[in-house]
DNA sequence: CGAATTTGACCTGCGC
DNA sequence: GCGCAGGTCAAATTCG
């Protein structure tokens, strides 16, 4: 990585990877792209990949360093079944489930019904990018406003996982934070989906042109 | 007093 | 089919 500033080199172990690799950029375009469309404006380096939630190349190399942050470990987990999301042309009133449509107490309220929609949402994957960095906070500053809709503590890991979901209108852009069980200062943040805005439109102060080394 | 967070319950997917 | 683990919901609580 001679310079952190332009160069995103991406580390591939797997076929498969490729193929979700390949797949990610017909959705976001480069993954320098993809990383703003993500809110990210730090520049990274992608050294390792996600697949399935499995880490296929851990990223244990040493960090750079600003401020309180690290600059972050990056990478992508692209898990967009694109056939499926088709199918359901975006809307979830196509995707059904039998065993849950026959059985289920609360299956006929309109509350049910919501339920219904939304684990159909469940269904369709969002795209993905996991990052780690070193820091002091939980939550890095990527100039949207999260709220906290859950916490959960992870088989095997040390720290509870927090759950956050982006604030916007109808922004669907959900992340995951937990810490390392072996090095509790380091932070694995997990973007899921895409902002359909800008960070502008969650902050009136500059906070969001401070990259993630600003704290 | 409204917004944000906490937290226990509930739901779902997956492995055995 | 069952149990476990992860993810989400929503009422209660806390905060600004």
């Amino acid at each position: 990585m001679e310079n952190a500033s332009s160069n995103i080199s991406l580390t591939t172990n797997t076929s498969n990877f490729l193929k979700q690799s390949a797949t990610l950029q017909m959705e976001f375009g480069q993954p320098e792209e993809s990383l703003q469309a993500m809110g990210l404006m730090a520049q990274v380096h992608i050294t390792s990949a996600y697949q399935s939630g499995v880490p296929v190349s851990f990223c244990n190399s040493g960090y750079l360093t600003s401020g309180k942050h690290d600059l972050p470990k990056v990478w992508v987990n692209e898990e967009v079944d694109l056939s499926e999301v088709q199918v359901s042309n975006g809307t979830t009133d196509q995707i059904s489930s039998s065993k849950e449509s026959s059985s289920s107490w609360w299956k006929s309220t309109p509350a049910s019904l919501e339920r219904n929609k939304i684990k159909a949402r469940r269904k369709m994957r969002e795209p993905r990018f996991c990052f780690q960095t070193r820091s002091d906070v939980d939550v890095l500053d990527d100039g949207y406003k999260w709220r906290k809709y859950g916490q959960k503590v992870v088989k095997n890991c040390l720290h509870p996982r927090s759950y956050y979901r982006c604030t916007h209108n109808n922004c669907r852009v959900k992340k995951r934070v937990e810490r390392l069980s072996e090095d509790c200062r380091m932070v694995i943040t997990t973007y899921e989906g895409r902002h359909n805005h800008s960070p502008c439109d969650d902050t009136n102060s500059d906070e969001h042109n401070c990259t993630i080394s600003s704290f």
